[in-house]
DNA sequence: GTCTATACAAAGATAGAC
DNA sequence: GTCTATCTTTGTATAGAC
């Protein structure tokens, strides 16, 4: 028995912190497979084969295919808060800079996939749960820059929710389009144009205050 | 002979309307299956179901799955010309006119599936041919735009292509989201924001041209 | 022309050896 | 813990009766 308990401790791996490493690979090589091909297309064959494990070992590790997708979807969402929320709210600066600040977060949250698990919510079978928490989450979002909007003098939309929810949605989606066409170089013309447009609108159809008027 | 003649006559059906009336109630059925499960899940029994027909007689009207995608995909690519490209050009009205025009029209075209099908071809194994004239249809519709602000005076941004780019695509994603949103009671509120938001952003920092200038 | 029944293929999931 | 082999399910597509 004593024998067998030290046979036991010699040969123990590494369970948790190792395991843990699988998962990971196994969410990693999920990430990217379904980015490539989708959801359907993304079998859990072509997951485990780009994790470097078999797939028996996957199963291991998820119950079952829509499991690793909604492990990834609640990792975006609980990542996805907004890094500069409370620096944004502190920081009463100009409103172009609180723009440039909103568009700023949103190129850096799509750095590891954006909403490409937006859309894929669209082809999978997500619970409903899982659903309504992503919703939630949307719309804290949009609350958060609604407050912003609310609170900045520059401000002279008179619909504010319209507004956010459209300002959210345009500077998220534009980004998305950007860096998923090959094309783009690089994303300073995005970011610029979309900075003026969003500040235009938000000013109002008033000029910009206090400045001198150019009329020609 | 002559007897068997009369017989077909008189039993005959009128093939060539009523074939095609099914084609259309399949292809119907196939939009709405697919904009609700999307293609993976929008299965040929699905839309064979919502058809009223069965999955025999669907394969009798169309090769396999991806024909009947294929069919919509060319559809609305062929319904989606410009109604108002003329029109346009030919209204050198305001700004705002235009661009509510474009607006309008884009509304307009989303009433029988928008972009839900650019969403689709994420997901379906489309055919680099017709990818091709999808991705043709885009960049000539972008060109028209480009086009239409290049010859308006009050347009002040210089970075037309990348503006022209950003409009087009904001209006008609922006416009897909109101409508996929059940929240959504009438489009009026989007479309005064839409644009506005895009007005102002197209008329560049100045003031509205010869106006007085609103400091406060 | 339309149906039912079924063949065929692909993907998800499991069993059991090592 | 990981693998290979295999079962099961599901969806596309066809065959053949009516």
């Amino acid at each position: 028995m004593p024998s067998d308990d030290r046979r036991l401790q010699a040969r123990r791996k590494p369970r948790q912190v190792r395991a843990e490493l699988t998962r990971e690979r196994i969410l990693t090589a999920a990430a990217h497979v379904f980015a490539e091909h989708g959801y359907a297309a993304g079998t859990t064959n072509r997951i485990a084969e780009r994790a470097g494990i078999s797939i028996g070992s996957l199963y291991q590790y998820f119950p079952n295919k829509d499991a690793i997708l909604a492990e990834l979807l609640v990792r975006h969402i609980d990542r996805g808060r907004w890094t500069s929320a409370d620096q944004l709210d502190l920081s009463p600066g100009t409103l172009e800079a609180l723009v440039r600040a909103l568009v700023r977060d949103a190129i850096d949250n799509h750095r590891d996939d954006p909403q490409l698990l937006r859309i894929m919510i669209e082809q999978a079978p997500v619970s409903r749960d899982l659903l309504d928490t992503i919703d939630r989450h949307g719309k804290m979002r949009v609350g958060q820059v609604r407050d912003l909007l609310a609170r900045h003098p520059d401000v002279g939309v008179r619909d504010l929710d319209t507004a956010a929810e459209l300002i959210v949605f345009t500077v998220e989606t534009n980004t998305h389009r950007a860096m998923a066409d090959p094309r783009t170089t690089g994303m300073e013309a995005l970011e610029n144009e979309l900075v003026a447009m969003v500040t235009r609108y938000l000013r109002g159809d008033r000029p910009a205050p206090g400045g001198q008027a150019d009329v020609r």
